[in-house]
DNA sequence: CGCGAGCCTTGACCTAAATCAACCCGATGC
DNA sequence: GCATCGGGTTGATTTAGGTCAAGGCTCGCG
């Protein structure tokens, strides 16, 4: 597993945990360390709850990934009308190699870290390490699938069962990180107002809440305060989304 | 531009034109010609109109890249609902590598031929040649913006807002290949039936129908036959479409 | 303590798009 | 010549979700 390697001990693969990009983008199974020529450009950002991280439109001269908290890419037409596109969660990567400027907005929706790298020396690093690239394409990959399946969801599902599988995602999601399973009941906190929700649904708030209260009164999930909710049946879940080939998660 | 190389002639950048795969996933501006190294493994398949190429579930041992005619990708839910995930036009790359089974189906919507390699070699040959999977990267990423677009397209735009982001999509794509203007006038053949273009936009194929006829009654298009289509004013269309971000072509 | 701001819920009503249904048109086959 | 079939249009009606409006709850602050 442990390679040599010409880094400091410092940049060794026990330092994964605390970096994602590294992690998720270079070293898959902790084999490299080729990111460590990039130490001197990495850099931490926080910002807090409601932060417009970056503008659609505006230059962005840094790649990254998703440390702590929640980010979001949306689009936004002339009228305000707004689309959720991107839902960044802890390890998420964000920028485009070889684009100037950002195509959406990117937004913290709770407070957040980022790792982040400047783009000019990560560029020429996946030039060389072709390993770098490659890992990137594995997540643009994933990425894109989770896309399609978020163009299922728009297109083709009803209010209830956006709003069913929205929280399945979320679900799975939390779960892979932090399996907060107890005897079949799944526990989860929706990180997301209802106006992101509906951002992210191609639903109206209102909807929303009308959707989510239903999904109560018949007993598909139970909640506790705004944000907490508890599922008692996975499955009878899964199946009110209407989800065909369930275990793709999206994101 | 004419690299020296090792692969017999036939193999340089002339054959480039016939082949997109070559063209689009390797050679970006015909500098080199790694696929050479596949000539044994490619193979072309034509598919009548209707045809389906995969099944969703499929197992999958070929990419490949659309020469001639249209194909979709399209996922359908068990009650039948359908929604159209890709629109691939020539030189559009299909199959991901890594991936065992077709996610959709793949079905052509015209008479089709495709150019296609056997995916085991094409994987070896991206680990080997970096120049590959960067390629590959690049049009990945393409497809996820274009992924977004279709997104907010599916999310927040009204019935009439996407039969004319679908017609300028379309207009955009033809244009670029092959160049249809006279005078700003635009001159579009609609590749779809209205069925399909009902699955690309979440609709049903009667509103499809009734916003084609809207549109044509208010003098954004002028239609001669089902399919073919005049625009008189480009931006008058792109102005229905709602776009905010024009220039970006989805598909 | 009262006040306002955010976030959320619920109700009444409206409308865009779905649904159901009839029909048109051109090609294909017998 | 007639029947059929796939693709397309158009009309009448229904409905899911949007819109508008009135509160409720909680937290921080003067």
């Amino acid at each position: 597993m442990q390679k040599t390697s010409t880094a400091p001990a410092k940049f060794t693969h026990v330092q994964c945990g605390d970096c994602p990009i590294r992690h998720r983008a270079v070293c898959a199974r902790c084999e490299t360390d080729e990111l460590a020529r990039l130490e001197e450009t990495k850099y931490y950002r926080s910002f807090e709850a409601g932060q417009t991280i970056v503008w659609s439109g505006d230059r962005m001269d840094f790649v990254g990934s998703v440390v702590t908290g929640i980010a979001t890419l949306t689009q936004t037409m002339e009228d305000g009308r707004r689309q959720m596109v991107g839902l960044l969660l802890p390890s998420d990567f964000v920028g485009r190699p070889g684009r100037e400027t950002a195509a959406y907005d990117v937004v913290a929706t709770t407070d957040l870290v980022m790792c982040c790298f400047r783009k000019k020396p990560f560029e020429e690093l996946m030039v060389q390490t072709p390993h770098v690239g490659q890992r990137l394409l594995e997540m643009t990959l994933d990425e894109l699938d989770a896309a399609r399946e978020w163009m299922l969801l728009l297109g083709r599902k009803t209010a209830r069962e956006k709003i069913a599988s929205l929280i399945a995602i979320i679900a799975r999601r939390d779960a892979s990180l932090k399996m907060q399973k107890s005897e079949g009941r799944v526990i989860v906190d929706l990180p997301l107002t209802r106006e992101a929700m509906s951002e992210y649904l191609g639903l109206t708030l209102e909807t929303v809440s009308r959707q989510i209260s239903a999904l109560r009164k018949d007993g598909v999930i139970e909640i506790e305060g705004k944000r907490h909710i508890t599922i008692p049946d996975f499955d009878r879940l899964i199946e009110e989304a209407g989800d065909d080939s369930d275990g793709g998660f999206l994101v």
